[in-house]
DNA sequence: ACAATAGTGTCTGTGAGACAGTATCGA
DNA sequence: TCGATACTGTCTCACAGACACTATTGT
């Protein structure tokens, strides 16, 4: 880093872009944000917020997620940098996408109290429409959905969109929903059965065959 | 994104770190250079290059392994972005690790015109001894060895440390050393044998049986 | 009894792992 | 012929896919 003397070049503005994904009503969400302002007045976009001088970049997302959601304490991975020059029309914005995963019910424990333009939108819809976002948030968005597609094949992160305890049958769901396609119930149950142990309780309710409560297992 | 008034937060700099991997002496070995200042002078650290304001992220990674190796066309993708706050004691600098993928030949290529404080090292050899590097350079080269073990598994990143035309041994060891053991040979050339084709040349000069070389398939 | 969904048993094919064997070079 | 490495054949076993079967609830 010849002389590593960063004042011939200049500063830019470093934000983080949230991508909090949920499972609602057997489809994959995203919420977004209604933009009251120009550029791309009207038109859905990321939440996000701006990295302070005094901030991590996980510090920043984790502020974002609390003043988009109310929540802490939720699974959040960095995604990817986004540094297109002209990406905001206005200025140099380097984008740190981070994705969020939450459980369902607990968006709608806060539902009451939500940005009036937020909201969660299907991103399958989205993504085949026409509909513009702001930015280069539809790529994002894009990108995002393909790295869910793919880490839901080889890594854990299906359980981030179920609560503590849950039933196969919704893990299944969710598999389902992230694969694109859908699976073999026995098959299904095979493979995620070293992960979880029983618990004692069932639904019950349901016209037809209580389901187990399952939770994860250490390992 | 409240009001999206950037102004009220400070802006910083934005660098990109390279780990430029290849595979010499059946060693995995990263192209560091030695600080000739400080602070961190005499240590060991990654290759660098601010970002410019009229120049996307991809862009500055490719100026650095140009600046860096003389090379251009070689393949690289972006591995993780670093915002600690401290991890630049002189001021805040957010770094976009990119990592960078380099069969052998080309780097001795330009060997002659090396930069006399850059070269070689062994990764293996540096992450088990106690040597410290410049800033955090050590954490993003552990993350960076890790992602490379993973990424071999399923994906076709090994193809990358060998040249357009290659030997099944010697594309094994790549494997080998990445994955950090030892593969059984019929069963290697069984699982890759769909990615490959033919040639007609063979090596020579060898006091053993020589090896096809062969080249990869489209698909 | 029936509709509906939860959950299980088992056959099959594919692919990874293990290992023994054969092939072809230089010396 | 021998040492060395390239390359192949084949057995086994774990696991994913496919599908048929049983289980348990409410009405």
């Amino acid at each position: 880093m010849k002389g590593y003397d960063s004042s011939i070049y200049e500063k830019m503005s470093v934000a983080v872009d949230l991508l909090v994904f949920t499972v609602e009503d057997d489809r994959l969400k995203i919420l977004l944000i209604e933009r009251s302002e120009d550029p791309f007045k009207n038109a859905l976009a990321l939440p996000g917020v701006f990295v302070g001088v005094n901030e991590t970049l996980d510090e920043a997302a984790q502020r974002g997620i609390k003043e988009e959601t109310g929540l802490k304490d939720i699974y959040f991975e960095q995604l990817y940098t986004f540094g297109e020059v002209k990406r905001d029309p206005r200025m140099r914005i380097i984008s740190v996408a981070y994705m969020a995963l939450v459980p369902v019910e607990k968006l709608d424990y806060i539902a009451g109290e939500r940005t009036v333009n937020a909201g969660l939108f299907d991103v399958e819809e989205l993504l085949a429409s026409k509909k513009k976002m702001a930015f280069d948030h539809k790529d994002i968005l894009k990108y995002a959905r393909w790295r869910l597609a793919n880490k839901v094949e080889y890594t854990d992160i299906a359980f981030h969109f179920v609560g503590e305890e849950f039933t196969l049958p919704a893990l299944q769901k969710v598999y389902e929903i992230l694969l694109g396609k859908s699976l073999y119930k026995a098959n299904f149950r095979k493979k995620i059965a070293p992960m979880i142990e029983e618990t004692e309780f069932v639904t019950s309710g349901d016209k037809h065959r209580p389901s187990r409560f399952y939770r994860r297992k250490e390992g």
